[in-house]
Formats: structure tokens, sequence, C-alpha cells
DNA sequence: TGCTTTTGAACGATTGTTCATTAATCAGGA
DNA sequence: TCCTGATTAATGAACAATCGTTCAAAAGCA
């Protein structure tokens, strides 16, 4: 619907979400109050309920949306299984270096949502998982990949390329580029494909 | 010293940490109350006040002594970078698998630690990680290890090790050993050490 | 004037922590 | 074996503070 008259949501809800985002990401979605992210917007608290219907759904609503820009952005394939790994270990790569405090609450924060809406962003999460492993076994039908069990190789590599937001920051020692040049070396060597010139 | 009299310290102690233990790993530091805490044992909040001066440190010392354990427990390095990198390896992947609960509190809390806390941790962390990367140095100036950034690689595997904790579970699909056996293959690829027959 | 947004107070519940009191356990002597 | 005195552990109430959430009233804008 548009703009209704005397309303300022559409300025007032986006602050809301950015300072739930950041504060969750700093300290933790239960040591964080709704007067703190209150004074983040700097607002009262009461104001925040009419942007969200608790805290609990503030949560959720930052999971979800950061899951279905993940799923969203995601590379389609082309059917080389070796050129769509390397999309995929550079999109994931990129995605989760421009968003570190979306990927952090999304990683630390599975557990203080309620069963219903742990179980929909889990859903999304296989989703995105379930998309490298059928590269890795298309790669592995194709004889490309000499891994043995694709499930095991996709959450190792998921769980290698996720670790550089523990520590690479934009501006730091190295540029993007160059970790994702050394990342992709380390897939394609630890899913058996041979080190070729390119 | 020697058992008092009139104690139950020995007892309740340690019932304490555990119970604390568990439920910081089930719900997270923040979300858990001394009372909580408390019940699990089978006793009243205050008597909690005998075994801990306040919450803090018992996260704390749930930490550091998950991570002095770990350093005491790992493998002194033989010398040469290959064996020294399995042992590393397995070792790793084995006192991980055996103790979920307190692997995830170290990851997940640190930032529920004040910063006098967090730094003692880190430091310890530090120290792990610096031994893995020492081996890595060794078998790169050995001409065995074909890497670039001996860091960025040290950081990989341990977030590939660790990954495992977010789905291995003793007696399930796989065994400790397949697990170790697989990602010991994936590892070894990644440093560019051949895929000798052993 | 009509509608939206924000305030600010209030609510019941829960938080970490303290402490006087009570209960339990022990060693040593008779 | 029983008693005594000493010591420790656990209770249960209390504390000030903070929690998520609600809502009538005030303020702001078209």
């Amino acid at each position: 619907m548009a703009r209704t008259t005397g309303s300022h949501s559409d300025i007032t809800g986006p602050r809301v979400r950015a300072a739930a985002l950041k504060l969750f990401a700093r300290s933790g979605y239960a040591a964080v109050s709704m007067r703190a992210i209150a004074a983040e917007v700097g607002v009262q608290a009461g104001a925040l309920y009419n942007y969200t219907p608790d805290k609990q759904t503030l949560l959720f609503d930052l999971m979800q949306s950061h899951m279905e820009a993940l799923l969203a952005q995601m590379p389609a394939g082309a059917g080389d299984p070796m050129v769509d790994l390397e999309d995929f270990v550079a999109f994931h790569l990129r995605f989760h270096a421009d968003r570190p405090d979306e990927v952090f609450i999304a990683y630390m924060e599975l557990r203080n949502l309620t069963p219903e809406n742990f179980a929909r962003i889990e859903a999304l999460r296989r989703t995105y998982e379930d998309r490298l492993e059928r590269i890795l076994r298309a790669g592995q039908a194709a004889g490309v990949f000499r891994i043995s069990d694709s499930k095991i190789v996709a959450l190792a590599i998921i769980a290698m390329l996720t670790g550089v937001n523990t520590w690479f920051r934009i501006g730091g020692r190295l540029s993007l580029d160059e970790v994702v040049a050394q990342y992709w070396d380390m897939v394609r060597s630890a899913v058996g494909a041979g080190t070729l010139p390119r």
C-alpha cells in the first residue's frame, strides 16, 4: 500500500531492524533488551511495537531476510561442475564478507528461535547446502571431483568458507580478491580436482 | 588442602559446573538463569555461590578448563610436517567430538566474557592456532606443502574441522574413524600434498 | 479535523546476588 | 557408642534492577 498520512514507518521501520541487527550481532539476542534497541534508534521502547509484534519476530525476520537474499542471489549454475563450484565459492565468500552481522546472527542465534521459526530457517539453510551438494555430485559423476561422501564435503566446504568471517575485514591485510583466490585453491584441491593452470 | 569436615563441596561443585555446561550449551549463557542451574543440580540458587563468586566466573572457568585441556593434550609434534599435520587433524577431530558442549560454548560465548576474561581465552586459542601454523610453515619450508599463506590455511583448516561438531554425533551414520579419514583426505589435498598410498 | 506515530507510565515477572538462619556432617573424648 | 563442639553446606526470604509488553494520552502531520 502507498504511504499513508502522518507516517514515519518507512523511516523508523528500517532503522529498528538495523539497530536490532547491529546489537544482536554484537551482544547476542538474549543480552539485548528492547530498550537498548529503542535507544539505538532514538525512540522509546513502546514505539518499537509499531514495527514488530514482539522481539522474537524481530530476530526471525532478520534471519529470514538474510537467508532469502542468500538463496535469491546464489548463482543458478551453468552445468559445468568445475565452473559451478568456483562460482559458488566466490559467491559465498563475497556475499558473506559483505554482511558480517547478518552471517553472525544466522549462525549464532538459531537456538533463540522458537521451534517453528527454527524449522523454517533450517529449511532455507538446507536448501543452500543442497545446492552445493548437487554440484559436488555432478562433478563426482563426471569424474572431475575425487570425493567419497558429497554430503560431508559440502558441509566441510561451507564451514571452511564461513570461517573467513571470524577474521576477514574489508580493508585488512588481504583483499577480498586474494581471499577468494586462496580459498578457491584450497577447495579445488580438497575435492581432488588437480591444480590446473587457468 | 585435604577435605575439610562437613563438606559436600567435592560433590556439588562438579555438579554445578556440569549443569552450567549443559544449560549454557543448550540455551546460551545470557538465557540461562542461576535459578535454572540450581534447579538442574537440585539445590536453591543461593547455594551456587559456595562454588563460584558469580555467573561470569562460572562461564570463564568452563572455557578456561576446556582450552587448557586442549593445549595440554595436543600432540607435541615429531618433526615430520606430514606426520604432525595428520596427528593434529586426528587429535582435533577426536578431542572435539568427545566434548560437543564445551566446544559449543568455547565458540559461542566469547562475547559474553568480560574484556579481561576474553583476552585470556583468546590468548589460549591463539596458542593453539599457532601450533598448526608452525606445522604448516615447516612443511612449506621443506617443500612438502604447496600453500601460500600459512595463516589463512591454518584458520581454514581449523574452521573446517570444527565444523564437524554441527552435525557429527557419536553413533550416527558415520563412525569417528571414517570422519577422521575423510577429513584427513581433504586437509592433505588442500595443503597440496599429493594423494599418496599409505 | 482525522489519522499516524510516539511518549511515558505502568504491569507482573524475572534477573543476579546477599545473608541471617537452619541443617548436616565431622573429629575427638568419655 | 554416645555426646559435644566446631565447621561447612544449604535454605529461603529479601534486595534493587531490569525484562518484554501494553495502553491511554499527547504530539505531529496532511
